[in-house]
DNA sequence: CGACTTTGACCCGCGC
DNA sequence: GCGCGGGTCAAAGTCG
């Protein structure tokens, strides 16, 4: 890790924006300028730019203004053991880095769909270790198309480490279920409420516990802020006194359009 | 053999 | 204008 190993800073999103397109990223995804050149589209096409929202801190939410227009992100907490959740998506990791908040790495992660522009990123709160922040940036092109090598895909979610998934889609299912009424371009975030009763009892006690902070990934323009706080989140890190589950989904911040197609259809139902 | 993970380097945007 | 830091690519290595 030449550069970014070394630290690692909140401040800016920088980098080549992954792939700015929005609604239209049609391309094949060119050999390396592809996320370059796409990021040329938003970096001087796209007056419609958005802020970082990357930080896992509300703190550079607004911080210049506008940055790049970005897809829709989505960012959820989890408390998992594992890093990597699976939602009956195939994910390959592409990188890796190291980031000033907090003593873990960031991993980031791309659908294997080469038709899929989707991206995952995940990183451990720094707060909580047990936590674990997963960001979706981008919607599924395809469905549940995990089961190329029949490594299992929703299948696999619908039990595996499962907890995190299942909880996951409840969520999604959830808010799918009761669309708010937000503009369509906008994103919000909403604090789950409950959580699937075999994955783990809603208990009021529990949910309070697990109320985390809700990283809203785009521009706060227009966007409504849930209840709670980042501050509030950090209220809730007190763990329960009992031995907490084996992983369970915090939070969520998602877009219709985007549950739709991460949520694993045999996964989604509720 | 193919797919995925790991790791280093590079690029780009933002803040100072 | 420089430096910081995040994000991505590509090559090599590992595993199934």
């Amino acid at each position: 890790m030449g550069r970014g190993d070394g630290g690692a800073g909140a401040g800016s999103d920088g980098g080549r924006g992954g792939d700015g397109g929005g609604e239209e990223e049609e391309e094949e995804a060119p050999a390396r300028s592809g996320d370059g050149a796409a990021a040329s589209s938003s970096s001087s096409g796209e007056p419609g730019k958005q802020p970082p929202a990357a930080e896992p801190a509300p703190v550079a939410t607004v911080k210049k203004g506008q940055k790049r227009a970005r897809q829709p992100r989505f960012a959820f907490m989890t408390k998992s053991e594992i890093d990597h959740l699976e939602d009956g998506y195939r994910w390959r990791k592409y990188g890796q880095k190291a980031v000033k908040n907090s003593p873990f790495p960031r991993s980031y992660y791309r659908c294997t769909n080469s038709k899929c522009t989707v991206k995952k990123r995940v990183e451990r709160s720094s707060d909580d270790p047990s936590v674990v922040i997963t960001t979706y940036e981008g919607q599924h092109c395809h469905h549940t198309a995990s089961f190329q090598r029949g490594t299992g895909g929703a299948a696999v979610a619908a039990h595996i480490h499962g907890a995190a998934a299942v909880a996951l889609a409840e969520q999604m299912s959830a808010f799918v279920s009761a669309p708010p009424q937000l503009p369509q371009p906008q994103r919000l975030l909403y604090s789950l409420p409950r959580l699937h009763p075999q994955v783990n009892p809603p208990s009021s006690e529990t949910v309070n516990s697990m109320s985390t902070s809700l990283q809203e990934l785009n521009n706060g323009e227009g966007l409504q802020r849930p209840s709670y706080s980042p501050q509030a989140a950090e209220a809730g890190h007190r763990r329960p006194p009992r031995p907490p589950p084996p992983s369970v989904a915090t939070a969520v911040s998602f877009d219709k359009g985007l549950l739709d197609d991460i949520v694993p259809p045999g996964v989604r139902l509720g």
